[in-house]
DNA sequence: GCATGAATGCTGAAATATCAGCAAGGTTGA
DNA sequence: TCAACCTTGCTGATATTTCAGCATTCATGC
């Protein structure tokens, strides 16, 4: 058993519906059952729906509200924790461990349009990165 | 049946092992089953994992070639096709469609060490970005 | 109140994934 | 040549996932 408290292994260990409830959910930030139903590739029955989320729930992955008469699903892990681990996943898995070959291939992407304001940003941020963090000088 | 040619559908429709077996795959480039099962959390037996390549091999997710007497297994899609495709899943799913907020979170993330060279670079990058595309204004 | 519709809780069956064992072939080194 | 070792090919058993049906509960509207 890996451990149970790593949120890399905590959605590593999915199975292939688990997971894509898991990306609906985080898509959406939260969806009933029959919403998770419509976007599901090849949709099942709601029973199987419902069957795959009682799992999830017990498996401590999500969490659920109720709104009115029905359940209102959502990722249990917070936001912030859910991005940098996907991050962190997608930088060793695809781009050896760099990010900064991943902002690369961010800003090559041809959907990629930059305005102004998003540009002056993303310099401020460089420059702040660059300063704070101190980087290493090549 | 989702379609069979869409990349995104490929990647999708993995067992969970089957999808820990092609991270290691996309992480080492290619690898041999007893590296494999090396890299696999809970290694199963060497059967184990040859089955699962089988199967990989049959869904036309890998290939392999022959080294001596062993083979060495790695995916049959093209780095820059696999890269993209992550990159897209990763962005819709965790970050609203914004590339600009992924790019966002990498440069923020505290892992993130740039050099001097590497912020020149990405300046150009920007700069180009907002030449090429003639983006939109704000 | 009462009927209707939609949701849940529960159960078990079917499909798939996961895994290990064993025979066979080829390589290596003495 | 021969033995030891590592590999693959194949087969079937076990575990898990995936799925649907049915009874029950609850909200809603007439």
């Amino acid at each position: 058993m890996t451990d149970p408290h790593d949120p890399e292994s905590l959605t590593e260990n999915l199975s292939r519906r688990e997971r894509q409830v898991m990306d609906i959910l985080h898509r959406r930030g939260e969806a009933t059952v029959a919403e998770i139903m419509a976007e599901l590739p090849d949709p099942p029955s709601y029973s199987a729906v419902r069957s795959i989320l009682r799992i999830l729930g017990e498996k401590g992955t999500i969490l659920f509200r109720e709104d009115g008469p029905r359940y209102v699903y959502y990722a249990a892990m917070d936001g912030d924790t859910v991005r940098n681990t996907a991050l962190n996943h997608l930088v060793d898995t695809y781009f050896g461990g760099s990010p900064e070959l991943a902002v690369t291939a961010l800003l090559n992407h041809s959907d990629l349009r930059l305005n102004s304001r998003q540009v002056a940003r993303l310099r401020d941020l460089i420059e702040t990165a660059r300063r704070s963090e101190g980087g290493s000088h090549d």
